[in-house]
DNA sequence: TTGACTTTGACTTTCTTTGACCTTTCAGCT
DNA sequence: AGCTGAAAGGTCAAAGAAAGTCAAAGTCAA
Protein backbone atom coordinates (compact mmCIF):
# COMPACT_ATOMS: atom_id res chain seq x y z
CA UNK A 1 0.00 0.00 0.00
CA UNK A 2 0.97 3.58 -0.63
CA UNK A 3 0.57 4.88 2.50
CA UNK A 4 2.84 2.25 4.70
CA UNK A 5 5.51 2.55 1.93
CA UNK A 6 5.39 6.62 2.39
CA UNK A 7 5.06 5.75 5.97
CA UNK A 8 8.17 2.77 6.08
CA UNK A 9 10.15 5.81 3.96
CA UNK A 10 9.59 8.73 6.45
CA UNK A 11 10.43 6.52 9.69
CA UNK A 12 13.42 5.67 7.91
CA UNK A 13 14.64 9.50 6.95
CA UNK A 14 13.94 9.92 10.39
CA UNK A 15 16.12 7.41 11.42
CA UNK A 16 19.02 8.36 9.60
CA UNK A 17 18.67 11.80 10.64
CA UNK A 18 18.40 11.41 14.10
CA UNK A 19 14.99 12.17 14.58
CA UNK A 20 14.03 15.40 12.99
CA UNK A 21 13.93 16.18 9.52
CA UNK A 22 12.47 18.58 6.95
CA UNK A 23 10.81 17.49 3.72
CA UNK A 24 9.20 19.03 0.78
CA UNK A 25 5.85 17.80 0.31
CA UNK A 26 5.97 18.38 -3.80
CA UNK A 27 9.20 16.66 -4.43
CA UNK A 28 8.70 13.72 -2.41
CA UNK A 29 5.30 13.50 -4.00
CA UNK A 30 7.43 13.85 -7.82
CA UNK A 31 9.80 10.84 -6.55
CA UNK A 32 7.13 8.48 -5.24
CA UNK A 33 4.67 9.31 -8.02
CA UNK A 34 1.45 10.33 -5.99
CA UNK A 35 -0.13 13.20 -5.36
CA UNK A 36 1.11 15.57 -3.01
CA UNK A 37 -2.09 15.39 -1.00
CA UNK A 38 -0.98 11.92 -0.18
CA UNK A 39 1.88 12.66 2.05
CA UNK A 40 -0.28 15.22 3.99
CA UNK A 41 -2.84 12.24 4.13
CA UNK A 42 0.24 9.82 5.27
CA UNK A 43 1.59 12.83 8.03
CA UNK A 44 -1.74 13.35 9.43
CA UNK A 45 -2.83 9.73 9.65
CA UNK A 46 0.29 8.16 10.81
CA UNK A 47 2.61 10.52 12.68
CA UNK A 48 0.40 11.88 14.79
CA UNK A 49 0.99 13.39 18.26
CA UNK A 50 -0.26 10.74 20.25
CA UNK A 51 2.10 8.66 18.71
CA UNK A 52 4.59 10.99 19.50
CA UNK A 53 5.38 13.44 16.68
CA UNK A 54 5.48 16.58 16.24
CA UNK A 55 4.60 18.03 12.80
CA UNK A 56 5.15 22.18 11.22
CA UNK A 57 5.11 23.19 8.24
CA UNK A 58 5.48 26.59 6.28
CA UNK A 59 3.73 27.62 3.43
CA UNK A 60 4.73 29.27 -0.02
CA UNK A 61 7.97 29.29 -1.84
CA UNK A 62 10.63 27.29 -0.09
CA UNK A 63 8.05 25.70 1.97
CA UNK A 64 8.42 22.48 3.85
CA UNK A 65 7.18 19.77 6.40
CA UNK A 66 9.38 19.61 9.67
CA UNK A 67 8.23 16.37 11.70
CA UNK A 68 10.00 15.67 15.13
CA UNK A 69 9.82 12.76 16.51
CA UNK A 70 10.14 12.80 20.54
CA UNK A 71 12.36 10.16 21.59
CA UNK A 72 11.62 7.51 24.00
CA UNK A 73 10.34 9.22 27.08
CA UNK A 74 12.25 12.80 27.83
CA UNK A 75 13.99 11.85 30.42
CA UNK A 76 15.25 8.58 29.26
CA UNK A 77 16.73 10.49 25.93
CA UNK A 78 18.41 12.73 28.33
CA UNK A 79 19.79 9.79 30.62
CA UNK A 80 21.21 8.40 27.67
CA UNK A 81 22.50 12.01 26.78
CA UNK A 82 24.00 12.13 30.04
CA UNK A 83 25.66 8.12 30.07
CA UNK A 84 26.49 9.09 26.07
CA UNK A 85 28.71 12.43 27.19
CA UNK A 86 31.10 10.25 29.38
CA UNK A 87 33.88 11.70 31.72
CA UNK A 88 35.33 14.06 28.94
CA UNK A 89 33.99 15.54 26.00
CA UNK A 90 35.71 18.63 23.68
CA UNK A 91 34.33 21.32 22.28
CA UNK A 92 32.91 20.05 19.03
CA UNK A 93 31.54 17.06 20.27
CA UNK A 94 29.06 19.86 22.89
CA UNK A 95 28.68 21.01 20.00
CA UNK A 96 26.53 18.42 18.52
CA UNK A 97 24.95 17.26 21.87
CA UNK A 98 23.81 20.48 21.68
CA UNK A 99 21.50 20.69 18.37
CA UNK A 100 20.81 16.79 18.57
CA UNK A 101 19.51 18.53 22.76
CA UNK A 102 17.45 21.34 19.94
CA UNK A 103 16.32 19.56 17.61
CA UNK A 104 14.24 17.21 19.26
CA UNK A 105 13.21 19.99 21.36
CA UNK A 106 14.44 18.87 25.08
CA UNK A 107 16.06 22.82 25.51
CA UNK A 108 14.94 25.97 23.30
CA UNK A 109 17.32 27.44 21.44
CA UNK A 110 18.01 29.44 24.14
CA UNK A 111 19.27 27.04 26.26
CA UNK A 112 21.17 26.12 23.95
CA UNK A 113 22.79 28.95 23.68
CA UNK A 114 23.33 29.27 27.23
CA UNK A 115 24.70 25.86 27.31
CA UNK A 116 27.03 26.61 24.64
CA UNK A 117 28.40 29.35 26.65
CA UNK A 118 28.78 27.78 29.83
CA UNK A 119 30.95 24.71 28.33
CA UNK A 120 32.78 26.72 25.59
CA UNK A 121 36.47 27.11 25.00
CA UNK A 122 37.09 31.04 26.34
CA UNK A 123 34.74 30.53 29.40
CA UNK A 124 36.78 27.03 30.58
CA UNK A 125 39.94 29.09 29.44
CA UNK A 126 41.16 29.21 32.89
CA UNK A 127 40.98 25.82 33.46
CA UNK A 128 44.22 23.85 33.26
CA UNK A 129 43.99 21.90 29.27
CA UNK A 130 45.08 19.00 30.98
CA UNK A 131 41.41 18.82 32.94
CA UNK A 132 39.90 21.16 30.49
CA UNK A 133 37.44 18.04 28.74
CA UNK A 134 36.64 16.54 32.29
CA UNK A 135 35.61 20.19 33.38
CA UNK A 136 33.29 20.46 30.67
CA UNK A 137 31.93 17.09 30.80
CA UNK A 138 31.33 17.62 34.34
CA UNK A 139 29.34 21.03 33.65
CA UNK A 140 27.52 19.58 30.74
CA UNK A 141 26.25 16.23 32.74
CA UNK A 142 24.94 18.22 35.52
CA UNK A 143 23.07 20.53 33.57
CA UNK A 144 21.64 17.30 31.47
CA UNK A 145 20.60 16.33 35.26
CA UNK A 146 19.42 19.50 36.32
CA UNK A 147 16.84 19.86 33.37
CA UNK A 148 15.53 16.13 34.12
CA UNK A 149 12.49 17.15 35.61
CA UNK B 1 15.52 31.08 -0.06
CA UNK B 2 16.23 34.32 -1.18
CA UNK B 3 14.11 35.58 2.14
CA UNK B 4 15.64 33.59 4.99
CA UNK B 5 19.23 34.24 3.37
CA UNK B 6 18.79 37.81 3.87
CA UNK B 7 17.48 37.52 7.33
CA UNK B 8 19.77 35.93 8.38
CA UNK B 9 22.25 38.44 6.90
CA UNK B 10 20.60 41.17 8.58
CA UNK B 11 21.20 39.50 11.68
CA UNK B 12 24.47 38.59 11.45
CA UNK B 13 25.18 42.53 10.78
CA UNK B 14 22.91 43.20 13.30
CA UNK B 15 24.78 41.29 15.89
CA UNK B 16 28.16 42.21 14.82
CA UNK B 17 26.78 46.15 14.92
CA UNK B 18 25.62 45.44 18.15
CA UNK B 19 21.66 45.45 17.90
CA UNK B 20 21.42 48.52 15.33
CA UNK B 21 22.32 49.00 12.19
CA UNK B 22 21.99 50.84 8.60
CA UNK B 23 21.93 49.30 5.38
CA UNK B 24 20.68 51.43 2.13
CA UNK B 25 18.50 49.08 0.52
CA UNK B 26 19.52 49.46 -3.23
CA UNK B 27 22.50 48.70 -2.23
CA UNK B 28 22.07 45.21 -0.34
CA UNK B 29 20.06 44.46 -3.34
CA UNK B 30 22.66 44.87 -6.16
CA UNK B 31 25.21 43.06 -3.91
CA UNK B 32 22.63 40.41 -3.55
CA UNK B 33 21.09 40.52 -6.51
CA UNK B 34 17.85 40.84 -5.77
CA UNK B 35 15.01 43.45 -6.56
CA UNK B 36 15.27 46.39 -4.29
CA UNK B 37 11.73 45.85 -2.90
CA UNK B 38 12.63 42.17 -2.00
CA UNK B 39 14.47 44.01 1.14
CA UNK B 40 11.89 45.85 1.95
CA UNK B 41 9.72 42.77 2.34
CA UNK B 42 12.16 40.45 4.53
CA UNK B 43 12.15 43.75 6.59
CA UNK B 44 8.32 44.42 7.12
CA UNK B 45 7.75 40.15 7.46
CA UNK B 46 10.91 39.50 9.88
CA UNK B 47 11.85 42.24 11.10
CA UNK B 48 8.62 43.21 12.94
CA UNK B 49 7.83 45.27 16.17
CA UNK B 50 6.61 41.80 17.73
CA UNK B 51 9.59 40.32 17.17
CA UNK B 52 11.26 43.16 19.09
CA UNK B 53 12.69 45.24 16.33
CA UNK B 54 12.56 48.88 15.70
CA UNK B 55 12.53 50.23 11.82
CA UNK B 56 13.23 53.67 10.74
CA UNK B 57 13.89 55.16 7.08
CA UNK B 58 15.19 57.88 5.12
CA UNK B 59 14.12 58.42 1.61
CA UNK B 60 16.56 60.63 -0.82
CA UNK B 61 20.27 60.94 -1.38
CA UNK B 62 21.75 59.18 1.36
CA UNK B 63 18.87 57.45 2.27
CA UNK B 64 18.87 54.43 4.65
CA UNK B 65 17.11 52.02 6.70
CA UNK B 66 17.63 51.50 9.90
CA UNK B 67 17.15 48.27 11.96
CA UNK B 68 17.57 48.60 15.94
CA UNK B 69 16.77 45.32 17.95
CA UNK B 70 15.55 47.25 21.03
CA UNK B 71 15.92 45.09 24.15
CA UNK B 72 17.97 47.79 25.88
CA UNK B 73 16.57 48.15 29.22
CA UNK B 74 17.33 44.34 29.28
CA UNK B 75 21.06 44.37 28.22
CA UNK B 76 21.84 47.68 30.09
CA UNK B 77 20.42 45.36 33.05
CA UNK B 78 22.44 42.11 32.03
CA UNK B 79 25.39 44.20 31.31
CA UNK B 80 25.09 45.54 34.77
CA UNK B 81 25.08 41.79 35.97
CA UNK B 82 28.55 41.25 33.87
CA UNK B 83 29.93 43.77 35.60
CA UNK B 84 28.98 43.30 39.07
CA UNK B 85 29.97 39.16 38.58
CA UNK B 86 33.66 40.70 38.59
CA UNK B 87 36.69 38.18 37.80
CA UNK B 88 35.49 35.75 40.93
CA UNK B 89 32.18 34.64 42.56
CA UNK B 90 31.48 31.98 45.22
CA UNK B 91 28.33 29.67 44.81
CA UNK B 92 26.17 31.63 47.56
CA UNK B 93 26.57 34.97 45.19
CA UNK B 94 26.20 33.03 42.30
CA UNK B 95 22.69 31.93 43.58
CA UNK B 96 21.48 35.33 44.71
CA UNK B 97 22.08 36.82 41.38
CA UNK B 98 20.10 33.92 40.01
CA UNK B 99 17.30 34.58 42.15
CA UNK B 100 17.45 38.29 41.07
CA UNK B 101 17.57 37.00 37.39
CA UNK B 102 14.91 35.17 37.63
CA UNK B 103 13.13 37.30 39.71
CA UNK B 104 13.57 40.02 36.94
CA UNK B 105 11.88 37.93 34.43
CA UNK B 106 15.63 37.88 32.50
CA UNK B 107 15.78 34.26 32.67
CA UNK B 108 12.92 31.33 33.51
CA UNK B 109 12.54 29.25 35.73
CA UNK B 110 14.25 26.35 34.06
CA UNK B 111 17.29 28.42 32.38
CA UNK B 112 18.02 29.29 36.39
CA UNK B 113 18.13 25.56 36.70
CA UNK B 114 20.47 25.35 34.10
CA UNK B 115 22.93 27.77 35.04
CA UNK B 116 22.90 26.43 39.01
CA UNK B 117 23.90 23.69 37.45
CA UNK B 118 26.42 25.11 35.35
CA UNK B 119 28.27 26.99 38.19
CA UNK B 120 27.61 23.96 41.10
CA UNK B 121 30.12 23.26 43.46
CA UNK B 122 29.87 20.01 42.07
CA UNK B 123 30.16 20.89 38.86
CA UNK B 124 33.27 22.30 39.30
CA UNK B 125 34.37 19.54 41.14
CA UNK B 126 37.69 19.07 39.12
CA UNK B 127 38.99 22.54 38.87
CA UNK B 128 41.40 23.13 41.37
CA UNK B 129 40.44 25.48 44.54
CA UNK B 130 42.34 28.16 44.11
CA UNK B 131 40.91 29.36 40.48
CA UNK B 132 37.36 27.58 41.31
CA UNK B 133 35.75 31.15 41.66
CA UNK B 134 37.42 32.47 39.17
CA UNK B 135 35.86 29.98 36.48
CA UNK B 136 32.68 29.88 37.91
CA UNK B 137 32.87 33.92 37.64
CA UNK B 138 34.25 33.23 33.51
CA UNK B 139 31.17 30.45 32.92
CA UNK B 140 28.63 32.86 34.40
CA UNK B 141 29.78 36.11 32.64
CA UNK B 142 29.63 33.87 29.45
CA UNK B 143 25.85 32.95 29.76
CA UNK B 144 24.93 36.24 30.77
CA UNK B 145 26.56 37.49 27.38
CA UNK B 146 24.83 34.52 25.76
CA UNK B 147 21.56 35.75 26.91
CA UNK B 148 22.14 39.49 26.05
CA UNK B 149 21.12 40.37 22.15
C1' DT C 1 -23.08 -4.77 2.04
C1' DT C 2 -21.15 -1.88 5.09
C1' DG C 3 -17.65 0.71 7.16
C1' DA C 4 -12.97 1.95 7.66
C1' DC C 5 -9.16 3.24 5.35
C1' DT C 6 -6.82 5.03 0.77
C1' DT C 7 -6.20 7.62 -3.26
C1' DT C 8 -7.04 11.51 -6.17
C1' DG C 9 -7.68 16.05 -7.68
C1' DA C 10 -9.90 20.52 -7.50
C1' DC C 11 -9.77 24.45 -4.83
C1' DT C 12 -7.88 27.42 -0.85
C1' DT C 13 -4.51 29.71 1.95
C1' DT C 14 -0.03 31.34 2.90
C1' DC C 15 4.35 33.01 1.72
C1' DT C 16 7.79 34.73 -1.85
C1' DT C 17 9.46 37.21 -5.84
C1' DT C 18 9.25 40.78 -9.20
C1' DG C 19 8.35 45.05 -11.35
C1' DA C 20 5.88 49.28 -12.19
C1' DC C 21 4.86 53.40 -10.18
C1' DC C 22 4.82 56.84 -6.04
C1' DT C 23 6.93 59.89 -2.48
C1' DT C 24 10.61 62.06 -0.05
C1' DT C 25 15.10 64.14 0.31
C1' DC C 26 19.10 66.43 -1.19
C1' DA C 27 22.29 69.14 -4.04
C1' DG C 28 22.93 72.44 -7.42
C1' DC C 29 21.34 76.22 -9.97
C1' DT C 30 18.73 80.56 -10.75
C1' DA D 1 13.98 81.46 -1.66
C1' DG D 2 12.41 78.57 -5.27
C1' DC D 3 12.95 75.23 -8.84
C1' DT D 4 14.67 70.97 -10.76
C1' DG D 5 16.51 66.46 -11.32
C1' DA D 6 18.69 62.58 -9.41
C1' DA D 7 18.85 59.46 -5.69
C1' DA D 8 17.06 57.13 -2.43
C1' DG D 9 13.21 54.36 -0.08
C1' DG D 10 7.78 53.00 -0.07
C1' DT D 11 3.70 50.61 -1.95
C1' DC D 12 1.04 47.52 -4.14
C1' DA D 13 -0.67 44.21 -7.14
C1' DA D 14 0.27 40.24 -10.01
C1' DA D 15 2.51 35.98 -10.68
C1' DG D 16 4.63 32.01 -8.69
C1' DA D 17 5.57 28.40 -5.27
C1' DA D 18 4.40 25.57 -1.63
C1' DA D 19 1.44 23.38 1.67
C1' DG D 20 -3.60 22.62 3.49
C1' DT D 21 -8.41 21.04 2.93
C1' DC D 22 -12.09 18.39 1.67
C1' DA D 23 -15.18 15.69 -0.71
C1' DA D 24 -15.74 12.10 -4.09
C1' DA D 25 -14.34 7.77 -5.62
C1' DG D 26 -11.92 3.43 -4.85
C1' DT D 27 -10.53 -0.77 -2.07
C1' DC D 28 -10.87 -4.38 1.03
C1' DA D 29 -11.91 -7.07 4.92
C1' DA D 30 -15.54 -8.51 8.13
Amino acid sequence: MLTDTIARLIEEMLNEAGGSLELQRNDMAARLGCVPSQISYVITSRFTPEKGYIIESRRGGGGCIRIVKKQMQRNEYLMHFFYAIGNEIDERSAEAYLSNLENNELITPRERHIMAAATSPSALAPVPAEIKNHVRAQIFRHIILSIMS
